[in-house]
DNA sequence: TTGAAAGCGCTAACAG
DNA sequence: CTGTTAGCGCTTTCAA
């Protein structure tokens, strides 16, 4: 690492902010007129309009936005606690994106799926007083937000709902893309179709290990040895492989539940991946450079971040509206790991 | 889309807010003896400081920060402008943890490449009075940040070098990652090695041409029709591909200037992708499991964030302190890409 | 050790 | 149309 150090500061000599105060001073006016023109309030004669404009550029004022706000009790900020930033995280996209159409920020918090940190994350926001948050619960029990709620703080869930306090959310459908899924391995030709996902104490892995079981059920198959739920991790996944690919039966077809476990799975399976069909749960970025390309079954981010942003606006201007879970519906995209027939 | 809604929301009734001066009235002390509680100051009475608590508790009470910030001229927020915030964002991440382990949160705002985005957000950063700004310049003239770093405010650059005022920068060593690359290939037994990336406008996309020129000439190679600019586009990229591997003597290999090129490159070459050998400036996920795996020029994202942090937090600290410039070293991993042999 | 009073920079009643 | 006067919720001199 190397450091290349310049002369000096350019600001060594630190100037103050100029306040609204100042600009009143310069213009010889109020302070109330100055605050009436940075507000484009109509009620203020253009000559001395202009003459405060012109303060304002004189002394290069910019408005304190935290003063502004502490007096206006809204902040103009979205608070959005989500799993990580560091992934493809489409939907913080399409949040961050409909939060600026709206004249708000977002202040993104990472919750790395811990449950502490997801608190740790909202209650800060909490206290810095953001006009909503928006969230992807790790934790299924949610009572900590309870007097928050009811101090009408707005509250979506994505993802995954809220325990224990009502809260508006926004989720996927996970039983239809699971069908979805299956059919499509079905129309294929398999008969022998897996799944492994996540553990089933996390709501999406829940409702997807429980849609699978039903399809399968409906098709007249067995469950024997083809659910596997766990922790992701290359153990967990190894073993699930080993169990479903194995034996004298083994599935020709694989439901994925999660993105990581398809990139899991594929990463382990290597070369191997053409020999059994594929269907991961959720799209990821570079899933059509894969050979075969991945067939997923995508969520839709876009529509989930805007809806999320919809209904935390829409409790903001009305506390008392009923309580709203918003199921978007998702699709699948066949790219070839999931048109494969049975070997 | 489904909507399901419950009877009613749960906290229809809106409670409000305990303040600190409600906190002093339930204890029965003065509002300052409260706020030396919640701000752990010792010198409160030890019988005292435990109904203030008790009464924190009852009233289920939580300092406003904003409040608190606006008092105390800090806000404990960290503004980063970054380029978007959807795509893989290793720096954020990192920048993100850095700040956390500093009591900081950050604030990202994406630019989505534009100009006017950039300036729009860095300038409302500054009007929320964040306690300094992270950015991936866009533009390359930054003089409408020249007042705000005069005021104090800590700006660092990340990834290129801000234009027109001195601020503190991190960059990746780009000329040695292409040199990492160029070497990597002639050691594998090219001779004919081309270059596509970005536009020379930008920093990055220049420092990186011209070290692959560099390299070519010091190699004793001929440049013509081997080094390919432009914007990163479908037809771009076609235009540079048909150029580089059609004719008489066609590159054996290519370096390809950042992701986006690395990934667009990948798609049109299709099936082909494994005729040429391939050098990817820029690591990212899923690059192991194409085939072949993707041998890249890797920035090391964790210590671009951090460092970022670091010299955010000591130019708040001395705002004297000299402008600094800090370089992070780029590591070439292997994967099967850069090693085909010329054919 | 505790409390009263004065602001941080701004907006919002209410007069003139 | 413009100015005066109170605060938003908190921290911080400065006394007691």
């Amino acid at each position: 690492m190397t450091e290349r150090t310049a002369a000096h500061a350019g600001g060594n000599q630190r100037r103050k902010r100029p306040t609204m105060l100042d600009v009143a001073r310069e213009a010889g006016v109020a302070l109330r007129t100055v605050s009436r023109v940075v507000n484009n309030d109509p009620t203020v004669g253009p000559e001395l309009a202009a003459r405060i404009r012109q303060a304002i550029l004189a002394l290069d004022y910019a408005p304190d936005e935290q003063a502004r706000q502490l007096r206006r009790g809204v902040s103009g900020i979205i608070g959005a606690a989500v799993r990580n930033l560091s992934d493809a995280h489409p939907v913080l996209s399409s949040v961050d994106r409909t939060a600026r159409e709206n004249r708000m920020t977002v202040l993104a918090m990472s919750t790395e799926d811990e449950e502490q940190r997801e608190r740790d994350a909202v209650l800060s926001m909490c206290r810095r007083r953001v006009d909503g948050i928006i969230m992807e619960p790790i934790s299924t029990n949610h009572q900590y937000l309870a007097s928050e709620i009811e101090s009408g703080m707005p509250v979506v869930a994505v993802d995954r709902p809220t325990g224990g306090v009502a809260a508006d959310a926004v989720l996927s459908d996970n039983a239809a893309g699971i069908g979805l899924g299956f059919r499509h391995l079905v129309l294929h030709g398999h008969q022998r179709i897996a799944y492994i996902g996540d553990q089933e104490r996390v709501f999406t892995g829940r409702e997807r290990a429980a849609a699978f079981r039903a399809c399968t059920a409906a098709n007249g198959g067995t469950l024997e040895g083809r659910v596997h739920t766990g922790v992701i991790e290359p153990a967990f996944i190894a073993a699930a492989l080993a169990a479903t690919l194995g034996g004298d039966l083994p599935a020709t077809a694989l439901i994925t539940g999660n993105a990581q476990t398809t990139i899991e799975v594929l990463r382990q399976l290597g070369s191997a991946a053409g020999d059994v069909a594929i269907v991961g749960f959720d799209d990821f970025l570079l899933a059509d450079l894969l050979r075969p390309g991945l067939t997923v079954v995508a969520q839709d981010s876009a529509t989930i971040g805007r809806t999320a942003i919809e209904l935390l606006l829409a409790r903001a201007a009305d506390h008392s509206r009923p309580v709203q879970t918003v199921t978007v519906p998702v699709e699948l995209i066949a790219r070839g790991s999931g048109e494969l027939p049975p070997r």
